[in-house]
DNA sequence: TTGTAAGCGTTATCAT
DNA sequence: ATGATAACGCTTACAA
């Protein structure tokens, strides 16, 4: 009837906006791109506006998209937190008390609230042995960041794998704080000087750095040399040969994130944390059974 | 001092709230994702909010889009429009009198306001020039959608390319429609019957395609068949072979659209059409010279 | 059931 | 210059 809303004034009136805020280090990650994705489809379904804050992985942004949110009045916040940032207090003192927060992918598990994470653990551990079972006998480990707890699970899972399997941890093979293409390559490097024949690798890009340091000592993939990644990026199935990666679900667990979200609102409701398995998308970089 | 601002009420009073929203087909694509991250960035450094809605290729859900932004009271919309909107009446008849609109990458002309463009009538031309300088002799084309005024360039900057060089122009092979790789291998099957010897190819999914129909039938490339595709996507370095591309800003076009709403908000400025260069990736797919 | 009035916090305006 | 006041439009509580 031709009149028009005003989410403002219905605003200040409920002290309240339908808005949800999503904070997460970068949008043009693609697993963010794709959980923002997830959510906003959700959220929208459901009457809520999204806004969107990047942290750039800096703690102080991070600070700096909270006050954003809350001046907005946001209803809900969902967050991805920035690698460098410890522990969540500063999360804590910057959200208000009524707000609702739910953590993704990247979570502190002392703070309240849903958190959606990957099966980290359970991937990582399905990878290592995935190689194991291939035949590799000396398998490395490019782990990530230890303040962030997915890093920390996927390097307990790749632990457990070899206990598991009757292998030995050897800590000189587990290259710690490499997740960039550049850090992978610098590891693979070093993980073959130390006679590793193959390598899980917590993040997809560091898993392709190896690569390419296996591929520079005319190693032959997979028959000299195994490789499996974590993320299962898109361009994990498109190169050659393709890169066998532990896929997270990232469209899911945005969804997930928005749900949680919805079901906070009632009064009373609690939503814990939600697990989303992770899947081995098997390729050609750890196939040395072909044919 | 312990005091908090309250944006709604802000808003309120002011008839205006300090959010732009941006419309996109979908997020989680890689050109989108980054021209968002763009535009998120240099209006944040402003003061302004960003608010993110998906369209999914709907120009329903274009519309819905819109009405949302519009009751949030936003400063100023940055849209790029779903493929099947074939004209901007339903933009205008859904945007606010003194909401300012910015289109970015897929723009309809008619409408007033800043525009952010790729030089796609150029980047075409480069394209195909680049292949006929290979010596590639028959080249076909892989168009888009022509109710993309985007596409359309691409496509005049490829025939005009054929011209110039003393080509002649075979509506026989030019495959429309065709941007996904399914389309594209279709469209690289027909062009290989038809005698081409190489395609330029409006997207990189398509062009992909194109590739696969190639290797299928046996043709080494470069050497028998070159491909050229368009966005330069990041899975394109990572094949082999590599695939040639041009590429696109959308980081850049991103700042450039969230500056184009700034200077706009200050009364009497007018920002017209920016065109943005495209840039040749020359790869493996093409480089028929090699050595 | 339907209707009326007060008030949310900011900002523009007007009076001091 | 500084300070008081009214109004933005919606929600909710309460009255009819």
């Amino acid at each position: 009837m031709g009149y028009e809303r005003n989410e403002a004034a219905s605003s200040l009136r409920r002290g309240r906006s339908k808005v949800v805020g999503i904070v997460v280090p970068r949008i043009n990650r693609a697993f963010f791109s794709s959980a923002i994705s997830g959510a906003e489809s959700v959220l929208n379904e459901n009457g809520y506006s999204v806004i969107i804050c990047q942290t750039h992985e800096s703690t102080e942004d991070e600070i700096k998209a909270l006050r954003t949110l809350m001046s907005n009045r946001v209803s809900g916040v969902l967050i991805s937190h920035a690698i460098v940032s410890t522990d969540g207090t500063h999360i804590m003192e910057n959200i208000g008390p009524d707000t609702i927060l739910v953590q993704f992918d990247r979570v502190f598990s002392a703070l309240p609230g849903p958190k959606i994470v990957s099966d980290n653990f359970r991937g990582a551990y399905e990878g290592t042995r995935h190689l194991i079972e291939q035949g590799y006998k000396r398998i490395g480990n490019i782990a990530g960041y230890m303040s962030s707890e997915a890093y920390v699970a996927r390097l307990n899972g790749y632990k457990q794998a070899l206990t598991d399997m009757g292998m030995e941890i050897d800590e000189d093979i587990i290259f710690y704080d490499a997740i960039v293409q550049e850090t992978g390559y610098e590891a693979g490097k070093k993980a073959l000087d130390l006679g590793c024949d193959a390598i899980y690798s917590a993040g997809d890009f560091s898993a392709l750095g190896a690569m390419m340091a296996a591929k520079e000592r005319g190693l032959r993939i997979p028959e000299d040399f195994g490789i499996v990644g974590t993320a299962n990026e898109h361009f994990t199935g498109l190169m050659t040969p393709s890169l066998s990666s532990m896929a997270q679900h990232p469209y899911e667990m945005g969804r997930r994130a928005a749900q949680a979200f919805l079901t906070s609102l009632k009064p009373g409701a609690k939503v814990g944390q939600i697990v989303v398995p992770m899947e081995l998308k098997a390729r050609e970089s750890s196939n040395r059974n072909k044919r």
